[in-house]
DNA sequence: TTGTAAGCGTTATCAT
DNA sequence: ATGATAACGCTTACAA
């Protein structure tokens, strides 16, 4: 099928491995030899098989990525930016997807563990000290994005609550006298994996216990936008929604328009993530940059520290936030 | 490092053979034996070394899929439906991106191959005999997605030329005078491959040809936006926007909505893909679905096929588009 | 300057 | 039921 050195050196009547010296670049070889068996390679169109090379040197020079979907825009962003990264640096992205599946996960990233990658990026949906374990002993190096999951793996990641904060703040000062935090459902945290969710409400609590005065109310699960209702039909305070997510800022937002309930002017609201899309609303949504982008390359990094130097250790590695104080509030 | 069959077998005393035997769950072994290694190799943590396997079987395993960035989220859509469909057959998803750069995407097919890809997923910006035959030069089974390259590979895509006849339909059937076709730059058609915008743009004419009476400009470019000023300053004549892709038509919109045009009452706008954030959009843009995930599915199954059966003779898949009647026509 | 031999970890074939 | 041997394609000591 294709051809490999033991033909080249077949048809040139040396030994392979002076094959390999005159493809590696290597001395100790005459530079009349050298070109016969260049131009003997180029000819029959030779081409290293990098399976066999990897599986001789015990580098493979593969990355993989394990996401929980393509859906979400933060995680594509964040993908898009890695793939870029590691391409510059001769690496390899494979990528797979869990789709918010524990064992799933798991398969995956045994898999990425088999196919010796040399190391593996995470947005964990597991967590807890089996998990933990699972991931010590794949022997792989580890970085996980967003997600913590034990101080034995870096983690790369932005202060979500402290981010949580700094948004609840900003809404404070214009004024509002109830705040809505609405996230996904942070009861399955002992089973999944919803870190920063639980940052980012912790975040909003801690803010708002330094104000009294003003009302709060979480709103949790999938039916957000019928919880909501009830709310908006006593909009005597003023009103802000901060959402753990800038999706369900924009279904909240093209409800409102369809309810003709305007914004700010009746309700604020405020989103997490500042995905990219955001530039085609109107009007522009008030948000929190988590500088994915940024994320995705200092993981990378690090990554590839832990490749490098076996004796790299693992840290938390806070990036700053951002508060994107636009049109909505 | 990692636990091997031949580490097993010392351990067992047995030989290399009878470990596989057992591990691979195959006949010609006792019960007994077979137990005392399922059990010591659990116990070790072994895990077949994938590298080692393919380059034995001559299977990766592997897939490679080059797109040109994740920005785009017409990709981004593809690519999600892309892993899913390989993920289910036991392949793994390797994922290049070009940049759009006709270089780059040489080097990351013969870096797939290299790698021993048993198939490639391209949505190709390169085009024309060279780049065809370098294509067939890799001995590996390629399959395209939206752009045609040659008869020689399997091509997934849809009717553009057709689909942007069914959009000017529509577009006239709402009794606009005047339609405007806006598209990124086609004079590159030499050298790089914007075979679906020329398709669209071919269909477009062909429709309105048989419309002399309808008014047609087509605007091409980056700063497309600039050209549409001087047109929207003659608004005498009903007037849609007909684009070579849904960005486009939402950049439009976000410009629209700053100026206070109204859509559709002063001008109508109509998109191109249905990319998914169009559901956060309002109005909701009136498109032409591409069917994505079903183009990547189809284009997995094409892949496939030619991977299993050498002799699969390729062909030219066309799937159905759709129109998307809604609100901004 | 060139070649020999062993090895990466797995699998397949053929003997015993 | 078990094992010896060669093979996948590349690399690297170590000889000559």
């Amino acid at each position: 099928m294709s051809v490999t050195v033991n033909e080249i050196a077949a048809k040139c009547n040396v030994s392979r491995t002076t094959v390999i010296r005159a493809l590696n670049n290597q001395s100790r070889i005459s530079d009349e030899t050298r070109k016969k068996i260049l131009d003997t390679a180029k000819e029959m169109g030779y081409r290293p098989n990098l399976l066999a090379r990897s599986l001789n040197k015990g580098r493979s020079m593969m990355i993989g990525m394990v996401a929980i979907n393509m859906e979400n825009l933060v995680f594509v962003e964040t993908l898009n930016a890695i793939n870029n990264a590691l391409q510059s640096r001769g690496y390899s992205l494979n990528i797979a997807l869990n789709g918010e599946d524990c064992e799933a996960e798991k398969c995956r990233i045994q898999e990425f563990a088999d196919r010796r990658m040399e190391g593996i990026l995470l947005s964990p949906v597991n967590k807890g000290p089996e998990f933990e374990q699972f991931l010590l002993s794949l022997n792989v190096p580890i970085v996980c994005i967003g997600n913590h999951v034990s101080d034995r793996f870096s983690t790369v990641m932005v202060d979500e609550a402290q981010a949580a904060r700094d948004a609840v703040k900003l809404i404070l000062s214009k004024g509002y006298q109830r705040v809505v935090f609405v996230c996904p459902p942070l009861s399955v945290v002992a089973e999944r994996n919803v870190f920063s969710h639980v940052q980012r409400a912790s975040g909003f609590h801690a803010e708002l216990d330094l104000h009294p005065e003003i009302e709060r109310i979480v709103i949790t699960g999938d039916n957000y936008f019928e919880q909501l209702s009830p709310i908006l039909e006593t909009l005597e305070k003023r009103t802000a929604i901060l959402c753990s997510g800038d999706i369900y800022a924009l279904n909240i937002m093209r409800q409102f328009k369809e309810l003709k309930i305007r914004t700010p002017r009746d309700v604020g609201i405020m989103g997490f993530d500042n995905i990219s899309v955001l530039d085609y609303i109107v009007p522009r949504l008030t948000t929190v940059s988590t500088n994915n982008t940024n994320i995705a390359s200092v993981a990378v990094n690090e990554l590839i520290n832990h490749i490098t130097d076996q004796n790299a250790v693992s840290k938390k590695i806070v990036l700053p936030h951002q508060i994107m104080d636009m049109e909505t509030l």
